[in-house]
DNA sequence: ATTATCTATAGATCTATAGATAATGC
DNA sequence: ATTATCTATAGATCTATAGATAATGC
């Protein structure tokens, strides 16, 4: 069988149908995120990707051409989800007073219903090939950015006082890590705090009002 | 050879000599850590870790009993190190004033010091089996409660504005992880920051002291 | 005589592919 | 006739151990 290569998102294949491509790439990746959430990545095997997926070892390698090809796909299907999750918070946030709040609590909320996959991430980014780990930092920041928007919006109508933009940057990378800090602190905090009072306390942190009145 | 079993620090093994064993293991941790680093975990083979060690692969498995049992002793040391670390760096800051900013300057100088290792931490804690994860995490916790207590001090001695007890252990954690974020996000702050100018404006953060003006 | 160490390898995977077969569309 | 799929397996590991040898201390 002499095939020809087609080219699709980044990874190549032999299957001809784009719409089939897409369809089956989405079932591998369904499965194997939850394997990989179980499992990790080394631990789980193409065996039982193909199994889970319910297709056969040999068709699995048409669609994708290696293990690490899965977990790329596994990445970046996860990297879409969040960033939709956020953007449908972020929209949800808009328009009321209190707009950075609303931010952070929608935020939250992706990081709360999101837990097992944010943590697959920072697991196992440095499993991918270096070009692909670039592409998920880049994620990170394009997520990261929309808070940078956000915060310099508030700023610029005075909602929020005048910083300088490495400040700006900075805060909007704190609000991203401590949603995350959610997750994988979750073992611990979740015993001590509802995702309510995490948000709750944790707003008031980044606003400045708990240690507002620190008298140095 | 009819082995008996001496049981050290967790982890069982046939030789007899304590010392013996305590000075292979740090041989073998440390050349673990730089093979689990560079290369991770899964990646690198219980042969590798031999002949970093300079021993034989069979008597590695005298000092240990799989290779997972090599893991925890890396990351049990570098648990250690994080702590005396810190521990050191309390110590310093404790006396001047401004003590908060300056037990945070140091933390933060020991995260960028030992980026490496505790992103090793963070990537590899669930490789573990169950019960040392555990442990992993108790000693995560451990570290946070230098936090707390340093704060809870503040409080009582009216350098910082009274808070409830939730509030307080939530900061301390989160000024654990503003710490660690330098080292999992370092390939894009360090571009844009040093490590003072990160510790100058994460300390600003955490006093309350950039958002402190919103008009909200 | 006991403890520490090494060599050689069993046994168990696991990824990826070659070659055969089934399904599809002109 | 072309595309999609499956079965069977080559080939390459890798962990862990058995059994032999060297070093140590009484």
């Amino acid at each position: 069988m002499a095939k020809t290569l087609s080219q699709t998102k980044d990874i190549p294949t032999y299957i001809k149908d784009p719409k089939l491509v897409h369809e089956r790439r989405r079932q591998i990746v369904d499965a194997s995120v939850q394997l990989f959430i179980a499992k990790g990545f080394h631990r789980t095997t193409t065996r039982e990707i193909a199994r889970a997926t319910g297709i056969s070892i040999g068709l699995l390698y048409e669609y994708v051409r290696s293990k690490e090809d899965v977990l790329y796909l596994v990445c970046d299907a996860i990297h879409a989800e969040v960033e939709q999750g956020v953007a449908e918070a972020l929209r949800k946030a808009s328009g009321g007073r209190d707009v950075l709040a609303a931010m952070i609590r929608e935020y939250f909320f992706v990081c709360h219903r999101m837990s097992d996959h944010i943590l697959l991430i920072y697991q196992e980014t440095k499993t991918l090939p270096l070009h692909w780990q670039k592409k998920v930092l880049e994620n990170e920041i394009r997520l990261t950015d929309i808070f940078v928007n956000a915060l310099k919006g508030l700023v610029s109508s005075g909602e929020l006082s005048r910083m300088n933009k490495d400040s700006i940057e900075l805060i909007a990378h704190n609000i991203v890590v401590l949603g995350h800090m959610w997750t994988f602190r979750r073992w611990y905090l979740s015993s001590r705090y509802t995702i309510e009072d995490y948000i709750q306390i944790q707003t008031d942190f980044i606003l400045g009002k708990s240690m507002g009145g620190n008298n140095v």
